[in-house]
Parts: structure tokens; sequence; C-alpha cells
DNA sequence: TTGTATGCGTTATCAC
DNA sequence: GTGATAACGCATACAA
């Protein structure tokens, strides 16, 4: 038999409504009361029946993670920067992945509302998606986007990709690059057009030119970086004498294919990456990137949610990023 | 206003218990009611109350994956399989990661107790921390291992990683090798010893030495994995001409080591992994190494706690491997 | 085949 | 500062 509210009330000789005022940290409890009801909480081993609160107080205590992201190390990071957040308040998380078309489909109000949760964190690319957004704000779920820039009204936390993409860029103009190639990402991906608006001002700012034939796109993934990768190298002594792949998987894909053509990293080809994934640790020379505090992210994306159910829808949470130089980047070839 | 089932009732005219039967599937609803109450349903776009359902039916539609792993891949794939197996029959994924002290610790049972939920799936490595099972049995919370083993009474979903193990090993030696080293992973992780047991067997059935020389340990992080690598091939003409890493980001030390070395792969030295992580596919020359069927394993463990709330604990479901042959294993140097 | 009444374990509304 | 008691929305005996 499970032990109840009742059982504690008994067992501390008061009523369930202190019980309830002791656990929920009300006021209006003298300390001794307080004292009595803890200790028999205690000893019984107490833990809420959660379907009863929820039920009761028309809170659920949990929040969702919507995903639709094929980089594990990204949302292993989201979801443990969260998690933590939820349980320091009692919350618990629940993992919702969602594909692109899922979250576009007419059904998604009704997906969403059978979440039965208190709020939910929407991830990007998802984040970008009107009409998910839409649905959200429809059935009245509060929930809070993390996303390269602010949005609209939802309450967002994000990271400023463009500017973190004048940093790489800068950095490698620094060394005095000057033939710069850059790998973008699906144009479904709102990260995608904000790190080439980054890229293209550094280059620019310096007066730079950003020939199209410098510029490449993948999909995020190691294969497609490969491709890019041999396409800007093979143009002779036109070369690109650095690649600036827009995540890691793909500059790692650059690597591999600029290894495989014979250039020397970092000597003959610099190389930058974005997102500090495990990879750019892991191969050699080390990957120069960009690191996001994702794990933060995560974590204030959940406080939002519980700390302000109902969010204004004004304000938004900004955080920094780190360039984590590594073996990859290099002077320019002279 | 939320809409409920007595919403939904009225809308089609029956009672309540005529669309609760309808909604559980239950028997005997003649076929045009229960199209009334489907109809119903969608105009108002019901959606049940889960804390509701949880308290009246004393169950919570909650499955909790605890874990402990540094491997953002290896608990992805065990997310996106418990989570869809979840989803087909009506269930939630809550993440509850733990520290190997947490899980030790003496107040587990209440965290346990607090998570409300019907059931818990325990992935390697806290599912060989026996107070955590005990605590699980104690609390009488339905559980099921993942591990690399069937675990005494609990219920299991496992993988032969010795006979895994042994295949790689036999690969190896049916390429021509030797003298082979091997980097075990931490002794704290039941796979370790499996796996270790499965190289020491097909190298002694093979008539093949296992000097101590050759053994080295890891923590299964990349920088361990260098350093093994390092050491294993320090020992000049005795150097092992392959190297079994026991899991991919070792692996991809072993293989930077010994390029920094000097040593040419697979040329001079061939490389096996574990795991089929990312990485695996991402280094070159790629990695042999072994694939489990992970994301099966998460939705086998979930489907046991759904389907089989009170297991009779004697039952385990096993599964097989691939040996994932790429381009860092290959014939012994002559 | 369908409906009525009771209870699940909390929180919240009042009165004391 | 504390305690009865009524919701909360659903499942489930039990009736009809």
């Amino acid at each position: 038999m499970k032990t109840t509210i009742t059982d504690v009330a008994r067992q501390a000789g008061v009523s369930i409504k202190t019980v309830s005022r002791v656990l929920n940290d009300e006021p209006n409890v003298a300390e001794a009361t307080r004292a009595k009801v803890v200790k028999a909480a205690g000893e019984l081993q107490y833990a809420p029946n959660l379907a009863a609160r929820g039920l009761a107080g028309s809170r659920s205590y949990m929040l969702a993670l919507i995903y639709d992201n094929p980089n594990p190390s990204y949302i292993a990071g989201l979801q443990g920067g969260a998690v933590a957040a939820c349980r320091r308040k009692g919350y618990r998380l629940v993992l919702e992945p969602m594909t692109q078309a899922a979250a576009e489909a007419p059904d998604v109000a009704l997906t969403l509302r059978r979440l039965g949760v208190d709020g939910v964190i929407v991830s990007p690319p998802l984040s970008a998606s009107d009409s998910l957004l839409a649905a959200l704000a429809d059935v009245g779920l509060p929930h809070v986007a993390i996303a390269s820039s602010p949005i609209g009204s939802v309450p967002t936390v994000h990271m400023d990709d463009a500017e973190a993409a004048h940093r790489m860029t800068c950095h490698l103009i620094d060394h005095g690059h000057g033939a710069i190639g850059f790998v973008a990402g699906p144009d479904s991906h709102p990260a995608s057009s904000r790190r080439r608006e980054g890229f293209v001002r550094a280059m620019t700012e310096a007066g730079l030119a950003v020939p199209a034939v410098r510029m490449a796109q993948g999909d995020f993934t190691f294969d497609s970086g490969v491709r890019a990768g041999r396409t800007l190298l093979s143009q002779g002594g036109d070369r690109p004498t650095a690649i600036f792949a827009t995540n890691d998987d793909m500059a790692a894909g650059v690597m591999a294919a600029a290894t495989e053509a014979g250039f020397a990293i970092p000597d003959d080809l610099s190389v930058g990456g974005f997102d500090d994934t495990p990879i750019a640790r892991m191969i050699r020379p080390g990957l120069t990137t960009i690191a996001q505090p994702i794990r933060d992210m995560g974590a204030a994306a959940a406080m939002r949610l519980i700390a302000r159910p109902v969010g204004d829808g004004s304000d938004a949470d900004a955080f920094g990023f780190d360039l984590a130089v590594r073996g990859s980047t290099g002077p320019a070839p002279t």
C-alpha cells in the first residue's frame, strides 16, 4: 500500500491540509508543526502522488522537450541542462521527438494537447516552424524556443549565430586568409542563414570578396562536408586557403576531403567548424570551432517555463559563445 | 476551459462511461455509438487528462530512463527506441540522469518513489549497480536492465559483449595479426570485463599469447585511448600490429596516437573499436567496429515494461550485433 | 449494449 | 495557525 498524505497527517497528528502546507512551503505554519510533519513524512518515506497533485492543482509538473535534431551531442546538452533545472524545481522532463512533417501537420494541436505538460521547450530547427509555434499558441501551451535569434512574440533563449560566425571569420582573416570558402547548412535550418550573414559581413568589412565559387552547401552531415570540401578545393591555384564549415560534422568532412587531396592542415588549409561537438577534439588536428553554452541554454529554457508559466512574450535570454581555437586553423600559406 | 470527457459525452449524447469505453478500446460498444463518440471527440479536440486518468487508474503512463553515460549517441539511440515504443502505447518517457554516487546513496529509494512512473529502464553502467537494483525491487518499481549479460533475477535486455569482442578479435586474427593489443574500459563498467573475456577467449583459441604488456586500460574517453595507444606502440619491434580498443572514442584515440607516431593505418597498424558511434564514420580511415542495435534494445526495454508491468523476472531479450568492417583494419604487415 | 455512482490523493475554499 | 470538505477528470464496480 502506498503511503498517502493522509497517513502522514495521522502520523504527525495534524490534518492533511497542514501537511499540504508544509510540503508546498506555504506560510502560516508553526515551526513546531512543520517539524513534526517533516519528520513523519521522512519516516514514512512519503512521496506525493503526482497524478493527484496534477489533478487537483491543474499543473502536471512536467515539461516537454520537442526536438528533431540528428546531432546527439547537441540534444544531450540541451536535455542535460533542462533536466537539471527541472529537477531543482520538482519538475520532470518528457521527450517528444518530432519530425518537421509532424510539426507542420494539421493535427499537431491535438498532439500537443495530449502531451499534458505545463510547458514545452522547442529546439532548432523546429523552433523556426511558424505553424508549430502557432499551434502552441493556439492550444495555449506555454513555450519557449531555442533559436539563433529572438523570434517574434515567442519567448526565446538564443545565441547569436551571426555574431559567432562573424567571430570565426575574423579569426581566419586575422591569420591572413583572404580566400575563404564557406560551407552552409540546409536552408531549412534557421541557423544557416544567420551563420552565412555573419560570414558575409566579416568578409565585406575586411574588403574581401565572396565569390559564389567559394560558397558551398551541405546538410550538416559529414558526407556533405566531404563533398563540399572536394568541390571547394578543386579550383587549382584559386582554391581557398581556409574553409569555414558551419558545423563540426561538415568541418570534419572538409578535413577528410582535404587530407585525401593531399593538403596538410593547417599548413595548406585552415578549417573552422561550429558547435564544439566531441568530434572536434577527436580529430587531428583538433578543430577550431564555436562553443555554445548549450547546457545553460537548456536550463534557461526550462527555468523560463517554470518561473513564468505565462510569459509576457516579449523577453528573451541571450547567451554568448566561445571561439575554441585548436590546431585546424593557422596562418595562411604564403 | 479544457474539454473533458463529460463534454464529449454530452456532445455525443451518451454517458461518460461509454466514452471511456470507446477511448480505451473496450468491447461491448455498438459500432454506431462508437462512431458518434469518435466524431464528438474529434470535433472537440478532446485530449484525456492524464493526471485524472492516472489517479483513477493508478497508472501514470510514464516510464523513466535512468542513465549515466557520457556517450551522447548511445543514449540518444536508447532514448529514440524507448520513446518510439512508448508513443505507440500512449506512454511518455521521462529522463532521469543519475550519477553512480546517487545510485548508491541510501536515499535512492525515495528518489525512485518520487519518480511516480510505472516502470524504469536502467542503462549501463548503472544497470550493474546492485544497490540500485535492490532499491528498485524494494520500492516495488517494475524495471528492466539494459546490460551485457542477463542479470540475476532482473528482466534484462542484452547484447553479448563477450561474443562481440570475440568476433572482432577473430576478424583481426583472420587478417594474420598475432600480436594484438587490447585497450580495456574502466573496471566499474560491466561491459569491460565481458569484452576482455571475449578477446582473451579468441586469442587463446587461436593459440596466441596475451602478454600483460599488450593489455592497456582506459576510461572510454578519447584521451585515454591516446595514452593507451602511445604505451602499446612504444615497444619497438615487439609492438602489436593491431589494437582492439573497446569503444570507438578510445579507438579514435589509438588511431591519433598511431598517426602521431608515424604508423599508417591499416598498413602498419589495424585498429578495431566498439559501438559504431558517429565518429567511426568520421575519421579516416573509417573505423572497423561493433554495431549494436541500441535503438531496438531501447524499444524492447520499454515494451517489456508496458506489456508485462509485473514481469516474472526470469526472462531476458537477447540481441545480436554486427561487425562493421571499414578501413581501419587490414592484413598484418609482413 | 449502455448508464450511475463511487473513489483515486491531492489542492483549494472556506470556516474556525 | 489549523482543519473539514469540496472539487479535479477519469476508471471501474455495479446496475439496468
